[in-house]
RNA sequence: AGGCCCGUAGCUCAGUUGGUUAGAGCACACGCUUGAUAAGCGUGGGGUCGACAGUUCAAAUCUGUCCGGGCCUACCA
């Protein structure tokens, strides 16, 4: 269809005005005749489209007219052979109504497809949601303890069962959720991350990963709690007052700096001090870190304090060797009386032994330069013990990857072999009344301490450590076998994971490209430039398992055509869970043995799932998943800043892992929702505003237009006022449409005009405003700059039309004779606006411009089929541009004229004014004369004269030159058009209006005659 | 605590490569109109450009520090 040419279609027309007479005026006017029903007022029968748009009421039935027209698939057929643009969904979790966080995000992706498609692409959007991972399982578990029963008591794959159902209810409630907020978009057709196909899709593409070569196993400190014998995410940890032991212990220096140095000898004997609050991490201890920012010395001591109920554990003539800020603490703590700095000391490249060293600790622990290192507090020498810490964990591995970092802590708690003299003792009590509180281990390395002379003083301190939120039972750092992606490894071509994305970061626009915004670009690189190996496995229940066998005899993963595919087939058919009800042997074949391999029972970090989606829901460009995913010039990705650490970066990283690109083409990205004074909102302060609330409040319109008015990339504040004012502008633009609708009111295909430069100054005008808000607009939406072209509009509505244009065209819509040619080329340039007006806004407003478009044409199916209309260039006019800046200017000077002469009570309204305007410029008092300036000024005349004008006359300092004295307007006041006016002027038959009314009202009578 | 980012009138935003008295719309006040009328038009008040210091002949614009706010990490041996 071709909505330009249906404007015939529209409702009424010019001559279906009732006939009735306004006796009331009448009686007012006992002379002359009432002209108002000859006038063309722009009410409309009926109040189709009333200012006040019951929009709450309004926004559901037009959200289900659009279901039952099946809307989505229009827009699919409408598009079908245009140039594809993939918008693809980041899935929101299935968890919980919806929040005014997802209203903002899904409302600007709204934008993004609604102006895409608009713009002459096909935009599919197939919405999503994330269903695996903690929350949902915390939940369920919450259900079942409900019941009596313990998630170690409740089967895998029962359990999951539960999970699914949970996220499958919220899924179509959120789903109404976001339609009620207007997002078009294939509701029926959702992609979920645990459907049996996704979930298969996954798994595959995992397989995926493995054939890289860039997973392996490792390990890492993760927070775990022995009495739950389970790990912990960060999410389940809280900090609670515990008491600990402290100590501080020696390590004897075995190398230094100063071989050589004058010192040595003062230095070699000494030894080194550490301060821990886990006396169970030493046998764990491999290393020392330092900080090259800290200033150290040797101490020797000197003499002991006495009269101590005990004997302490130091001697005279003791060496250690501190940080020159703690020793006074340090040498306290340890009961010396005196003591002397005898050398500075540099901790670069030196190397000393583990106390235990003659106990099956035999080895060097060497001393490593570490940011995490502060003179704050301790000894300014940090006991590293890479199994049971994360800045530990870290600066071992920078030092020496993963070799050496030993299993000292079992799943119990308790000590393992790699533990010597300790194996089997409990870090915490695992059963009975001191469920929890310390175990044995504390005390036996304490004792183990004193007894070889390391132990140099300890105490208690009471202090936050991490207990689990469930158990409240103390956690652990411990050493855990786990999948890592590594990104340092070349694998494709001679590059490392970590080098292509950072190639594919700088291919996708991140806006740096757009609009040369760089804070997502930049912030995304530093990410993926600091990140370390992506860790992969989880110990949990709900989600994706790596469906992989190890070998048993080399650790290696098998890798096998047959079995991966038996393993995505029986996914497809049967889940995930396939993988926990299915024997290792139906998937490993005739050819492998299942004793021979370890089959691995972790799940994927849900952030592979999420990164994975781009696989099963848009596909490869050669395999997509949907004919209008087929080639796209662009895909595009749209989150909340949050996801750069999220969704962004992991679908980079598995997409380039898999693929050697990114998923994507372009990324944009938004703040948050603040409250009003920019704070965060939550729930506790009670600051939330839910889109629920605004949708049957003031309507999601006023929401729509509030985000697009906003900068999206910063935080979005929102409040009362915020919406209020959003409501302002709201009924500013419906005014305007409203009045188009008015004013076209039977407007039809013979009434128009050529639009070319015989049209009237004002009309060539406004096409070329016209011109440049299309120009604006298109950028703006291009550039995904919703405030720039809603500004664009918005402008245009109150500063061209309301203020200026349609005010002074008021006069010709509403009295010149319908074949006035005036008249004719006004509503030709208000269909024209009318027509861009409603295509411009029905991304941000798509109710409003649906309502607008299906009042002017009621048989058409929707506004949000069509194009943004195509604005020839031929409307950019220059000279009409500035011809009408001068006379606005020279304009600006009468309405401040009329201003004073109102105030003076000399006139009331502007028709009561014939303003004497001196011009000093020929070229701007030709250009003056060249229109009715006083059709302009809305006064009943004008005269132009050359000259400076009197000294009292009013002047403006924005246009020198111009010169305006008030004067009354002869005459006698039309009867119709209120304009005054020579009687002599008058038609005969109508001698209480002026001529030009005349001729409308002998059009109209006749017309009735 | 670290990384990234934000801070211009009551509100939402413009302010080009540093260059005269910092702009717009909305809100507010006042006036006009009563033929866009729970509308329309006009006029006006309102900002030490988060604070301080520096570079410069000149800074909202460049640099540094601080304050407030946000996201992401980390939270301590």
């Amino acid at each position: 269809m071709s909505p330009k040419n249906r404007c015939s279609a529209g409702p009424g027309t010019a001559t279906s005005h009732s006939l009735h007479w306004r006796t009331d005026l009448m009686a007012d006017a006992p002379q002359g005749r009432d002209y108002r029903e000859t006038v063309f007022l722009p009410d409309l029968p009926g109040d189709p489209f009333p200012l006040r748009a019951g929009l709450p009421k309004k926004e559901p039935e037009r959200v289900k007219h659009w279901a039952e027209i099946g809307l989505y698939h229009l827009l699919r057929k409408e598009a079908a052979d245009r140039p594809k643009v993939v918008f693809h969904d980041g899935p929101p979790y299935a968890n919980g109504p919806i929040h005014i966080g997802h209203a903002e995000n899904k409302i600007l992706k709204d934008f993004v497809v609604r102006t895409k498609q608009m713009a002459g692409f096909d935009c599919d959007y197939v919405p999503g949601w994330d269903c695996h991972g903690l929350p949902i399982e915390w939940k369920v578990e919450e259900d079942f303890r409900k019941q009596g029963r313990k998630k170690s008591e409740v089967p895998a794959v029962e359990f999951r069962r539960a999970c699914r159902e949970y996220a499958d209810k919220w899924i179509p409630l959120q789903r109404d959720e976001f339609r009620r907020l207007g997002i078009e978009a294939d509701w029926d057709n959702y992609y979920t991350t645990m459907s049996f196909e996704a979930e298969a899709a996954i798994a595959r593409e995992f397989l995926r990963v493995v054939r890289t070569g860039l997973v392996y196993r490792g390990s890492k400190p993760v927070m775990w709690s022995p009495v739950e014998r389970t790990s912990l995410a960060e999410a389940e940890v809280e900090y609670q007052e515990k008491t600990s032991p402290t100590i501080w212990v020696k390590f004897p220096l075995r190398s230094a700096q100063a071989d050589g140095d004058a010192n040595r000898d003062e230095i070699m004997d000494a030894s080194i001090v550490i301060w821990t609050t886990t006396p169970w991490t030493i046998p764990g201890n491999r290393a020392i870190s330092f900080s090259s920012n800290i200033d150290y010395g040797v101490y020797r001591i000197d003499s002991i304090e006495e009269g101590l109920a005990f004997d302490p554990w130091v001697k005279v003539g003791d060496k250690i060797i501190v940080a020159t800020k703690l020793a006074d603490d340090v040498l306290r703590a340890a009961k010396a009386a005196s003591w002397k700095r005898v050398s500075d000391f540099d901790p670069k490249n030196a190397v000393a032994l583990h106390p235990f060293r003659a106990h099956g600790y035999d080895f060097e622990v060497p001393l490593l330069d570490g940011d995490h290192v502060t003179d704050d507090a301790g000894t300014g020498f940090v006991h590293t013990a890479p199994s049971h810490g994360a800045d530990d964990f870290v600066i071992w591995e920078k030092n020496f990857g993963q070799e050496g970092i030993p299993f000292t802590v079992d799943e119990d708690g308790r000590y393992t072999k790699e533990a010597p003299m300790f194996e089997g003792l409990e870090i915490l009590q695992l059963e009975g009344k001191g469920l929890g509180k310390d175990g044995p281990a504390n005390k036996a390395v304490m004792d183990k301490l004193i007894e070889v002379g390391a132990l140099l003083a300890r105490g208690q301190l009471k202090h936050q450590y991490p207990h689990s939120w469930r158990s409240k039972a103390p956690l652990i750092f411990r050493n855990t076998p786990q999948w890592f992606i590594a990104l340092d490894k070349p694998y494709r071509d001679g590059k490392t994971l970590r080098q292509i994305a950072l190639d594919e970061i700088d291919r996708v626009d991140w806006g740096q490209k757009r609009t040369g915004e760089t804070k997502d670009y930049n912030r995304i690189r530093g990410m993926i430039e600091d990140r370390p190996d992506w860790l992969v496995s989880r110990q949990r229940a709900w989600g994706v398992p790596l469906p992989i066998f190890v070998k048993k005899c080399d650790g290696s993963i098998l890798q096998d055509d047959e079995v991966d595919a038996r393993i995505f087939a029986a996914m497809k058919e049967g889940g995930a869970d396939v993988w926990w009800a299915t024997p290792a042997q139906d998937f490993l074949g005739a050819k492998h043995k299942a004793d021979e391999y370890e089959k691995v029972e972790d799940i994927l970090d849900v952030w592979f799932d999420s990164g994975s989606t781009h696989a099963f829901v848009i596909g490869n460009p050669e395999a997509p998943t949907r004919a209008s995913f087929v080639n796209p010039v662009s895909t595009i990705y749209l989150e909340g800043s949050d996801q750069h650490r999220g969704w962004f970066h992991s679908s980079l990283l598995e997409s380039c892992a898999t693929r050697g690109k990114a998923p994507y083409d372009e990324v944009i990205t938004h703040g948050f929702t603040m409250d009003e004074k920019g704070m965060k909102m939550s729930k506790s302060i009670g600051n939330t505003i839910e889109p629920q609330k605004i949708a049957e409040q003031n309507g999601i319109e006023i929401l729509r237009l509030l985000i697009a008015s906003a900068e999206y990339g910063d935080d979005l504040r929102l409040g009362k006022i915020m919406i209020d004012q959003s409501g302002e502008m709201y009924r500013k633009l419906r005014n305007t449409l409203r009045y188009c609708l008015g004013a076209l009111r039977g407007f039809e295909d013979s009434e128009r005009v050529p639009l070319n430069h015989d049209l009237p100054l004002m009309e060539r005008w406004l096409l070329h405003r016209l011109h440049e808000v299309d120009a604006a607009v298109r950028k703006g939406y291009e550039t995904y700059q919703w405030r720039m072209a809603l500004g664009a509009i918005v402008e245009f509505c109150n500063v061209d039309l309301s203020a200026f244009y349609v005010d002074v065209r008021k006069d010709t819509l509403y009295c010149d004779a319908p074949s006035s040619f005036r008249r004719r080329a006004t509503r030709t340039v208000l269909h024209e606006t009318f027509s861009r007006l409603t295509a411009w806004l029905a991304p941000i407003l798509p109710f409003t411009a649906e309502e607008a478009w299906l009042t002017r044409f009621p048989e058409s199916v929707s506004v949000h089929l069509r194009t943004f209309p195509e604005t020839p260039d031929a409307w950019e006019d220059d000279f009409a541009g500035e011809e009408v800046a001068k006379l606005r200017e020279a304009r600006a000077v009468v309405t401040g004229a009329l201003e004073v002469a109102r105030r003076d009570k000399v006139i009331g309204a502007a028709l009561e004014a014939a303003p004497r305007v001196f011009v000093k410029d020929d070229g701007l008092r030709a250009s003056l004369q060249a229109v009715d300036f006083a059709e302009l000024c809305i006064t009943s005349g004008v005269t132009i004269v050359d000259g400076d004008g009197p000294a009292d006359a009013f002047r403006l300092p924005e246009a020198p030159g111009v010169a305006v004295v008030i004067e009354k307007a002869p005459g006698v006041k039309c009867a119709r058009s209120w304009k005054y006016f020579d009687p002599a002027t008058a038609d005969p038959r109508y001698p209480d209006i002026t001529s030009r009314d005349a001729e409308a009202v002998a059009a109209w009578d006749a017309a009735r005659a």
